[in-house]
DNA sequence: ACACACAATGTAAACCTTTACATTTGAATT
DNA sequence: AATTCAAATGTAAAGGTTTACATTGTGTGT
């Protein structure tokens, strides 16, 4: 037989099609007797209410999309991870838009947010393509967005991160107090906000100590802190430690080095971002600025929620010490400093 | 004004909305005139099909559920990378469910199959709930179901991943050609028929070279292998080679062991399982048995696909080695054993 | 000139809910 | 006993498509 339909549970328990809807979605709006009965019924038949009937009549579909640069990223796979738990919470689906660089799949999956696959989406690609920006700006009937890690420069959307100008000057002076006063900084690429902030962190550090800041553009991955290896044993004056806007380019620039015979600490300090898990068991263990990743994820979820009308406030609950600004659009959750193996006290002989 | 509906565009267009519908989704029939017109409607309505209507009327939603264990693990989001890959080239959304081991959760996820969330499911989580597997033996009205990396001791179900026992008699026998003899198989979590499949074979590879086997239960994870360092230390006869059922437990051994003051590879060869990013950066950089975790995904999600009447053939275009089993029914893909630094041949003197 | 086939289009039902509004019921108040 | 009110339930519309079936129009073969 057919999946049951409300019909059916209505016609077995003797009850019209309106009094099983309420029991399900208003429970006290029915009496006690009836609510029996129904839900008997509804166990007899196995009953579930069909989600696109749903969608259609409320006009809404309980699913947010979530845009990744790329799935397969530890950095953001544990992102997610929060986001979800937030999501499910919340009683809501995730549908997740793997963008891979390419503008067209963006633009693509926020055509969800339109066709109501999607009530609301949350973006960590740090991009706002052309389509929304001019529906944002308009001002009119704004879809529910909120930025994540990576901030937007569209204005009005939410954003939720890490202060990434403050981290980066935390790092730089932990360097500076190690007595380091060559510091490089491994960054990110130069077009995106995030490595911006970075940098001028990084910058106003060393501006403060009276010494001159050196950056070295990356992209963050592996292989882009393996090639920063040999230009930085290429430079006319050497660093004694680097400040890697990464765990991975970290990792990629120690093995590098390493296999040219350099060794960290010993002949250069290198402290990381992010704090993915594999840096405690690398060798030597990296030290770092811990971004809180899964709370990242969480948080911003459950901001989406909110702006979604949902009645969950748990935002600030859930995230005791953030920091919000501009009447609560951004929310700047705290990074930590993790002191391991792979920086250490400038040694007088080098 | 509200969203522009079929009716809209069909009243500017001047036809029926018959004529709308069939332009968008079987625009053959429909005469050039025709199209034209209601193109230009379209356009100028930026009109969209409301998917949640089209959903409902065709009984389907072009969706599927991805259960995974933990999102945030690297070794999963890469194969979910490959996921989503094939997805949007099907035209296929994804639901992800983590159930972070609740089987509760899984339920309630497996629910989206009866509910029309979604059209079929792709399982990573190596478990299938009483729910659906009494569904199953039935034999009935079979949900569209693959399952991926950790097969199902459920019968009938598809399955896509890797040769496990041959993998692990493949690892074995490496390192009995570097002339180990002590070797101890650090495995996962013995419930899992991945793990049973990898301890038979190496249990294989010992039997036949005529050495007694040993094996530690660890979980995969980091942690698990830095515990199994004290454990390795503390045997009587100590192991002068260790294959490990992860990377991540690679990694946690020989940095547990390297806090020790015990070298990888020469007081001892560790080969890992995976072949994760970070094995190639860590240092020694990692010796390792590769699975093809993109692929892994894109293939399941095009046998998914397959099931679910979709007409995509590429499968076997997209997987050109793989061997397929049970009429089918299990796909196996090839693994590679990849040298690097942590493997060595085993010194006389040791 | 007529029947016929075929292509193009239109009409209306069906998909399954939720919910505004109307109705019934029964108790409490006068 | 009549009235009022609230609580519980029912009726029916609406949400936006797709598609089976019916209709119209056009050209072909006789």
């Amino acid at each position: 037989m057919a999946r049951p339909t409300i019909d059916d549970v209505a016609r077995i328990a003797g009850v019209s099609i309106a009094t099983v809807s309420r029991t399900l979605s208003n429970p006290d709006v029915v009496s006690e007797r009836s609510r029996k009965i129904v839900m008997d019924a509804i166990n007899q038949t196995g009953y579930t209410q069909n989600v696109a009937a749903q969608n259609l009549r409320q006009q809404r579909s309980n699913a947010v999309l979530v845009l990744v640069p790329d799935i397969g990223n530890t950095y953001f796979s544990a992102i997610l991870a929060g986001i979800e738990r937030a999501a499910s919470k919340a009683r809501m689906t995730i549908l997740i838009g793997d963008t891979a660089g390419s503008e067209d799949r963006e633009e693509e999956f926020l055509r969800y947010l339109v066709n109501g696959r999607a009530d609301g989406a949350l973006l960590l690609n740090g991009h706002l393509p052309g389509s929304l920006r001019a529906d944002l700006e308009s001002g009119g009937s704004t879809v529910p967005l909120v930025s994540v890690s990576e901030a937007l420069d569209a204005p009005g959307v939410p954003h939720v991160g890490i202060n990434n100008v403050l981290a980066a000057r935390q790092a730089t002076e932990h360097l500076l107090s190690l007595g380091h006063k060559k510091i490089v900084h491994l960054a990110g690429p130069g077009s995106n906000i995030l490595t911006r902030d970075r940098n001028s962190g990084y910058q106003a550090a060393m501006g403060d100590a009276g010494l001159t800041a050196t950056i070295l553009e990356g992209d963050f991955s592996i292989e882009s802190g393996e090639r920063a290896a040999s230009v930085l044993l290429s430079m006319p004056m050497q660093p004694t430690a680097v400040f890697c806007a990464s765990d991975e380019m970290a990792m990629g620039l120690i093995s590098a080095l390493y296999s040219q015979g350099i060794k960290v600490p010993d002949d250069l300090s290198v402290l990381g971002f992010d704090d993915i898990i594999f840096g405690s068991a690398y060798i030597p263990a990296l030290s770092t600025i811990r971004q809180p990743r899964h709370m990242i994820g969480e948080v911003a979820m459950e901001k989406l929620v909110g702006l979604m009308g949902g009645g969950i406030k748990a935002a600030s609950e859930a995230a005791p010490d953030a920091t919000t600004l501009r009447g609560g659009y951004v929310t700047l959750l705290p990074t930590e400093l993790v002191l391991r193996k792979s920086t250490q006290r400038l040694q007088p002989g080098v």
